[in-house]
DNA sequence: CAAGATTTGTTCGTATGTATA
DNA sequence: GTATACATACGAACAAATCTT
């Protein structure tokens, strides 16, 4: 039995029983008589199915259908662009840069159209990048919501999905490199730029506001050595 | 031994090693060793890190350093939106909209910056969708060359392969489904209206090209049944 | 708390298919 | 054709985690 046949029949068993997310998988030997394999052909599928995140799989407890998030890309982008990085290409540049196309486009669609509710949040977001910069603590976390609730507007899951996916892993990425010192409050100013130019409607100066942005961290990228040698665990954040 | 740690160590070993794409790994003996696990735990993780695309296991052949292409992304996200179209969910019409979002402020910003010599191949490209639209031959594959070629002039290589990846994520699904039929005359004209305007250098022009191609395209979408019968429930647990 | 049942995690041994030389 | 090296596959056993009684 070729390997990647379980595979898909394991996907088509998800599809054709209608499971979903959480639902409970058949248990191995169950799987086994199934699909006429024998438990470490059917380990083996479902160990990759659980790498793409499809599946999830919980010692002493079972097998259940994965939440699908794209945690696997993240996981998969993180890697490559570290490896690109090594080789001295210039990945996390691009990765930088294909989340500015990506926002920027996207700011400029959104100047205008963002409800009250949101705003108000994203004003809170602001502050508290603001207070975090004043007490010296690290504000990626709100730098995170920040983007995140600013397309929320959107309507689009998988758009919010994959924004978030592209963050998760430049900074992954990035917190695993020595980088350029981080200057907080130069930070604050941009996201409160980013947010009264898409709260005042004006398209051109919410696409340049994030153009801004993305052109502040990627300065602060370039200044550290193109590649490091051996990977030491940061020690400055 | 946890599973979790053989993956994260074989990555490991291919950064320390500097190891390039296509490279031998290991072979499992000797990554038993290495890695001080049984076969079958080397082979879950490899298995798990082949789904990743991340290693490539070629039978009877030997282990080698994957192409890290984003392969794994397509697959990953082609099965979830399949998954979230069956339970009713507007998930290919969200992974339009994705396209859509990303392309049309792509687009605004290379009018007028194209150089000739891809202006030129999309001249040809457009030719051909003609040519195969007049025979009747499906058209697919030249419309994926048209918009690969396009965004090509942004010497951004991760960004045109997520936007390959989208697209291959996209017509996956939708030629697993029952779609409205094609009318291939106007995706032709769309396609050159869409050179046409970022040959001008007009951005605006530009950006509503490419919209009224992705609406076309969406409104051939909603004319198909939102979820048609595809198991018979005559199956036993 | 404790024992037992269920389920996944790990290992070993063995046989088979495949590609290279 | 033969030999070698490798991945593929199977079966059985025990370990570890989790839930139920």
């Amino acid at each position: 039995m070729a390997a990647r046949d379980l595979q898909e029949r394991i996907k088509k068993l998800i599809l054709d029983r209608r499971l979903p997310s959480g639902a409970p998988l058949p248990t191995e030997p169950e799987l086994m008589v199934f699909l006429g394999a024998s438990r470490n052909s059917v380990r083996e599928a479902l160990k990759a199915l659980q790498a793409m995140g499809i599946v999830e799989i919980r010692h002493g407890f079972g097998t259940y259908v994965g939440p699908m998030s794209l945690a696997p890309m993240v996981e998969g982008l993180a890697f490559r662009t570290v490896v690109g990085h090594y080789r001295g290409e210039d990945s996390l540049l691009q990765l930088l840069e294909l989340r500015e196309a990506v926002e920027s486009g996207l700011a400029a669609r959104l100047a205008g159209r963002l409800p009250e509710r949101d705003l108000v949040e994203l004003d809170a977001l602001v502050r508290q990048m603001e207070r975090e910069a004043a007490e010296g603590v690290g504000l990626a976390a709100t730098d995170r919501a920040f983007h995140a609730t600013l397309y929320r507007g959107l309507d689009n899951a998988l758009l919010s999905e994959v924004l978030e996916a592209f963050w998760d892993a430049f900074h992954r990425v990035r917190a695993g490199l020595a980088t350029g010192p981080q200057d907080p409050e130069v930070t604050c100013r941009q996201h409160r730029e980013i947010l009264d130019a898409v709260r005042s409607g004006d398209a051109k100066r919410a696409e340049r506001a994030i153009r801004d942005h993305f052109d502040n961290v990627r300065t602060r990228l370039s200044t550290t050595t193109p590649h490091d040698p051996h990977t030491r665990p940061n020690e400055r954040v």
